[in-house]
DNA sequence: ATTTTCGGAAATGTTGGACATTTTTGTACG
DNA sequence: CGTACAAAAATGTCCAACATTTCCGAAAAT
């Protein structure tokens, strides 16, 4: 009962033994330490992670539903394959969700919702300084947390549950193809800054195509190769 | 071969008993035999299903991901909720993915697909007509499958797995509410003989305009109360 | 009589071990 | 070289038990 090699927490008090061992498995597979298509043995995941037999199976079963993890009849789970079709599909998911969501925020968002946002990108332009000094891991980790906060900002005033959900299904999806980009060097922070800027005063003069605009954009480059 | 996703199986052969466990307990879902916000009690479950303690919460966490139970923390499962807004929320959903795919179907379709649709919209137009003869559960579920085919045949051709996958769990969300409404005899079968007519001939002429049109009254048509 | 508090009952989450079935692997044979 | 078969590994299923949390109703207080 105190198998942690892992710790990090940071949204709220994680409880259960299950959200656990999905929070670390979760971010092993993001961060590629569980390559895409590497099978999954409960065995195996049990001495790394902990937690018993029951608690892995549900693990991975909740990991599926995110779309981290497959499944097949009886053949056990492995990781989510990850190729560049993969990553068109999510990418093109992404944009077609997210520029409904911040469409119909922008429609229906008030004044918090306006300011919610304006704080995620305030963040997220800290988080990219700091990612640049220091491309730790730990960093990392913040500054996606701040992209992320900031995706799901958008969409937040959109009044549809389930949109919001895709919303964070689809860019915990994209997330390892994030990650590695940012882990190569290959991300140009310099148009993100630009991006960033136009995307907030489209935001705040509530101009609804070059709002979409920019976000498309912003999920296109995601893609670069 | 293929895998597992989400979807609603009829009668064919399921192996694992979590699958079997989950088809069973969908189908009631559908059919409101479990109402909406009814807490799902794994031991009162498993005496009417069957299966172990494992399997059940398996299967839980399986119906979780397509949306038809929700799971709370330390507080177990409980039936999805089905009010007004949930329905608008899903209809929603399923105007965006579904045009979407046909749209991306218009485009990359080939004869094959044309055909497979072509098909769909003749048991449809069967089933139509079986189900208004008798209304009982057996028919009521053939004419609802051919309904789900139709549907899943206009976007298969996107060529977007994660979309075919999301049309398929709309659907599913979206089922209750129809099977409610065949229930209630207030659905205008001869509004649908028009609607697929049109939509036949939109799709055989690849008329994208009038497809779309045609697809989206046949989704609001679920909206009805 | 209404509200609060407190305990027990019920339900959930977790664990370990056991067994049947299926898949995978290794090896001998044709 | 390929096939077939047996051994080994892995998966799916089940049971029994315990810890923790939540739920519910009765007693106490105002």
């Amino acid at each position: 009962m105190m198998d942690t090699m892992f710790l990090g927490r940071r949204t709220t008090e994680d409880d259960t033994v299950v959200e656990m061992l999905a929070s670390a498995i979760r971010r092993d597979i993001s961060f590629s330490v569980l390559r895409p298509d590497q099978k999954l043995k409960i065995a195996g995941l049990r001495q790394t992670y902990g937690g018993s037999n029951h608690s892995m199976r549900e693990t991975l079963r909740m990991l599926t539903s995110e779309g981290m993890v497959e499944a097949t009849n009886q053949r056990g789970f492995r990781v989510t394959s990850a190729t560049e079709e993969d990553l068109r599909d999510i990418i093109l998911m992404r944009r077609e969700i997210e520029t409904l969501g911040l469409k119909r925020s922008l429609a229906q968002g008030d004044m918090a919702w306006e300011s919610r946002v304006i704080a995620a990108l305030h963040l997220v332009s800290h988080a990219d300084g700091a990612v640049q000094q220091d491309p730790g891991d730990l960093t990392a980790l913040e500054w996606d947390e701040a992209c992320r906060e900031l995706v799901m900002s958008l969409v937040a005033a959109s009044g549809s549950p389930r949109l919001v959900g895709l919303t964070a299904q689809f860019y915990g999806q994209a997330r390892r193809f994030r990650l590695a980009l940012l882990r190569e060097g290959r991300i140009d922070f310099k148009a993100r800054k630009t991006r960033q800027h136009r995307l907030r005063d489209a935001i705040v003069a509530r101009d609804e195509r070059r709002a979409l605009q920019a976000l498309e954009e912003e999920i296109n480059a995601d893609l670069q190769r």
